[in-house]
DNA sequence: ACCAGATTGACAACATGCTGTCTTTATGAC
DNA sequence: GTCATAAAGACAGCATGTTGTCAATCTGGT
């Protein structure tokens, strides 16, 4: 019954492109009255576990995602009210962005559901299969950057390398 | 050092975030050069493996994905030359999807790369290791979609599809 | 034969990720 | 002090997913 390594890999990324459609789609449901949606919720919650104010590009290299999208994400909920840009001593024009009331209060509002929501999928997954899955995961981005780098340049460096997304 | 359920939980969703940005970046970068990308690629690899001939609504079941984003991948391919559209006999519209000979090189290419990259990749987990983290998304995915229907009332199709579970 | 409902494809609008390019700003070498 | 370089934001464009809507087509019950 045990396929070969392959196969399962080749198996496990694309129920990882599955789980992950379903994933946004769950947070997306658990948050649309709060005005969030799962990319929203994602930045709010970088801004709000940061401890300190963090630049667009800050909380970029925080998510791993690219400057670009998070920037207009930062938009989107400025215009929306649940953040502020506060000036930066430090750089006239890279903004510091900073949950509002009314973002702590959503940030808070989905926070507690998610706990619930986590509590209830999660229910029939035993901590020490979860935590065995998580390794793996993460085992496989790992192995994933590294082969990245090695054929594509130089790519990301843990941290001294700033905004390292790929300049290929 | 084993942390509680409900926070591996939250830390498994986001590493799945991050582990589909980098399969994605992985596929395209694997097939550049052959003119496909992950989305087309795994189009292509949904049609090669149906067995049958699939109309675009056939090949989003089979993907797990929306009519819609199926439909404007085909229409890439064709305007491609990678797949043509052959007359359905059971449904005026409803054109069957198959490969063209330049598809069929492109597809038999791509999948000989990602063998290989599958095991440079993978090579460092256990087959066990691979495929207990395997049944656990497949796990957290049922009882994703068992949690949207709860409160979602409808969702997709029950079962219907037998052969979704691509048999790659 | 006929009509109601489901399925399908087409089109549009939007969300979210990416890259490329330009300008502004900060920093460090000289 | 000056200038090259790096980092940051802004804007544009593209890829890929979603949903909503509508028309065409198939299917099944009468």
């Amino acid at each position: 019954m045990q396929r070969p390594a392959p196969v399962l890999f080749t198996d496990l990324v694309l129920e990882v492109f599955r789980l992950n459609g379903a994933l946004l789609a769950a947070g997306d449901a658990l948050t649309r009255d709060l005005g969030l949606t799962s990319a929203r919720w994602q930045v709010l919650g970088a801004v709000a576990l940061s401890g300190r104010p963090l630049t667009v590009a800050g909380v970029a290299r925080a998510m791993g995602l690219s400057r670009q999208a998070v920037r207009r994400v930062v938009a989107d909920l400025a215009e929306a009210g649940l953040v502020g840009l506060e000036a930066n001593p430090d750089h006239r024009r890279a903004a510091l962005v900073v949950l509002s009331p009314a973002g702590q209060r959503a940030y808070a509002q989905a926070s507690a559901r998610q706990e619930r929501w986590a509590a209830r999928v999660g229910r029939e997954c035993r901590a020490e299969a979860l935590a065995d899955a998580l390794a793996l995961l993460r085992l496989l981005s790992a192995a994933l950057d590294r082969d990245a780098a090695d054929r594509g340049e130089i790519v990301t460096s843990p941290e001294e390398n700033g905004d390292d997304r790929n300049e290929s």
